[in-house]
DNA sequence: CTGGATCCCCCCAGATACTG
DNA sequence: CAGTATCTGGGGGGATCCAG
């Protein structure tokens, strides 16, 4: 299993694109800026909206929105809208997106652990510059 | 450790935005369209950037070169250049590099295991829109 | 062969205002 | 409270040409 190219024949992209290789595909919708911080979030606890946008802090509504709604579609989390006024939506992680913090665990221990290093290697390469 | 926002305080960001949290840092960086790519592609052996370019497929030259030096930057891999004519430059992993394909494995093998699990929440997601 | 420089387009995402 | 609608700007990224 490669990460490369989906099959680079000259397919014209029939209409919606197709799917690429799998994990491009799982990439492309948790790579962006805010998905792994909701999911983050949410690992913790079911989450109000606006209890979402507080505890993320620089996200605006559209972009939580947006994201929230990509990542029901994908079967990160469920939503569940309780009619009452003024109305209540609650976010939660289904298995599938419980299931995915146990790889995003690693990838963010990782970076913990490995932060400093990388910003000692960006200074060494600034220094070089000199 | 929290994901969520720098310090929010209201730094006026000190001309370079000063780094946010570690993995925010980490993961803006690795997290673009190419980077997990050539990282991947450079996990299996040393290549020369036109092989790079090959193994890949679909992306520029141009953003190839950014995303390398970026990567070279933060210490994932390395560059050699050897002045020959007509020159050549070989990329490779670090030893950095090499520590992050752990958690990326994981990363990528679930995506691979839940990728038709993904699609399949999709396409009942359209269904309700019926 | 390995890139840098330039041009340009499109989409993402922020801000603001509005609705149920 | 929980979003949507609209407008707008900046930049990500492709294509092309040029250089060492």
């Amino acid at each position: 299993m490669s990460l490369s190219s989906p099959s680079s024949s000259s397919l014209p992209s029939p209409a919606t694109a197709e799917q690429t290789c799998p994990i491009r595909d799982v990439l492309d919708r948790i790579g962006d800026q805010w998905s792994l911080l909701i999911l983050d979030a949410l690992g913790t606890r079911l989450m109000r909206f606006n209890a979402l946008h507080r505890e993320i802090g620089d996200v605006s509504k559209q972009m939580l929105s947006r994201t929230l709604k990509r990542l029901e579609q994908d079967g990160f989390i469920a939503r569940t809208l309780y009619p009452e006024v003024p109305p209540r939506v609650e976010y939660e992680l289904t298995p599938l997106g419980r299931s995915f913090l146990v790889p995003m665990k690693s990838l963010v221990a990782w970076a913990d652990a490995n932060h400093a290093h990388i910003c000692a290697a960006r200074r060494d390469y600034e220094r070089m510059a000199a």
